[in-house]
DNA sequence: GCCTAGGTCCCGTCA
DNA sequence: TGACGGGGCCTAGGC
């Protein structure tokens, strides 16, 4: 199923990609310089990397820490591989993008290739969505007589999570967030406030910023400008009918 | 320098990682399923997988397509491995960000371990930060007799990237993108003005959004709320003396 | 530790 | 195709 080479010579590496490559996942792992053209400019200087070339053209280079690749290039990237010099080239190329990165390896350690047979979908809850699906179902966990009118309504500012009608008939802006929210999410919420008492001839409208947690100094910021807050933690439904707050560990 | 094998039973993984899981990154590809309980829960049924295993503690899950892992842990993160009714698991714990992830592999089709001898550091230019260093370089590229007071002034609303008085003496607050902006970027800008306004007692103040591109939509929402554009294209130095714009392709 | 803001962000969604 | 906004975003820098 799966080929490997220990410390192969560079024309040994390219016959094997240049074999591999339209079937299946490589790694190469060894000694090379990356350098990169496009939405920005970078140089790495000689190094032991760990790089993937997947199938769909996705090209991600890995130093021995960090979560993040050093080196990438996006999916629907062209692959060209040559031997020059006794170094291993990479040219990597996106031409929608106008992207290009080159990789000069001057040893390679490790060479493989994988088929990687996987179709499986991953269930994923706890976004933001969730927690406005909650929202939508029971409005009252904001407050009591709430009514949702709508949910993503655009404006010319953005978008507003939630459009909905109080008790007492007064239009409500919600603004959902589920992570702690900057000053960034109040600026947010006032300009949509603004624009629709623009378009509206001043009408009265509230505006509420909700997530799990809200920081003190958001809190202020809400206050001086007319806008409430609620803090309120989602509870999460799973396929197997179990519920989890977001907020414990387990 | 590096170790391999192929295929080998869950005893032989639990043996090779135990022995060299703080000294070199690991590499496993195999047949597993993958759960993660935390910031949000997920699960992903079986199915080949690469994972990487950094020594700083990072954990990385790959599958056969995409730039982004499907599963992660961050560094710092503490590994246990086990052997269970054949099964090789691989349990991740982060105490301080309360999260976990556990994997159980059916089956290993590769497991290396990698030595990656790596310490250039990465030269990169084409950030915002440089976009910026060169309007303060030489303010005339946004307009003539701009005078730059102050970069990166917090205020109550965020920070603005550049404070500037023009020719006249009016205060000048200036947003700088380096990708093409949103009406975020505005009522980020809107914001500031607001309580730069209510602290000077509405005071005279012009704001200006400094992009390589604005769009047509963005553009007609500054103009209403009466703020500026410019569109200027930086470009940069390299440590070899060469110049380049960041639209050029090259 | 929290908070802030940028990123070659990536990625899905929708016009 | 581009525009828009969320993400288990990650990461670096301040405090």
């Amino acid at each position: 199923m799966d080929r490997i080479f220990l410390a192969p010579s560079s024309d040994e590496v390219f016959d094997f990609v240049s074999r591999e490559h339209r079937q299946r996942m490589i790694i190469v792992a060894g000694m090379c310089t990356v350098e990169y053209r496009g939405r920005a400019f970078s140089f790495l200087p000689l190094g032991e990397r760990l790089v993937m070339v997947k199938q769909d053209g996705c090209v991600i280079v890995h130093r021995s820490r960090g979560r993040e690749p050093v080196n990438w290039m996006p999916p629907g990237t062209r692959l060209d591989y040559a031997v020059d010099d006794q170094l291993f080239l990479v040219h990597c190329e996106k031409r929608s993008s106008r992207e290009k990165m080159v990789m000069e390896f001057v040893e390679v350690n490790l060479l493989a290739s994988l088929l990687l047979n996987d179709s499986g979908q991953q269930s994923l809850v706890g976004l933001e969505s969730d927690m406005v699906d909650q929202i939508v179902e029971q409005p009252h966990v904001l407050e009591d007589g709430l009514r949702i009118v709508r949910r993503e309504k655009q404006t010319i500012s953005g978008s507003i999570d939630l459009f909905a009608i109080d008790r007492d008939g007064v239009p409500v802006v919600v603004e959902v967030k589920r992570n702690p929210p900057g000053a960034q999410a109040v600026s947010q919420l006032e300009a949509y406030i603004l624009d629709f008492r623009e378009k509206n001839r001043r009408a009265v409208v509230r505006g509420i910023l909700c997530a799990p947690r809200v920081p003190r100094m958001v809190r202020t910021l809400l206050t001086d400008k007319g806008f409430e807050w609620r803090e309120f933690t989602p509870i999460f439904e799973f396929e197997d009918g179990g519920q989890r707050r977001l907020d414990e560990f387990i």
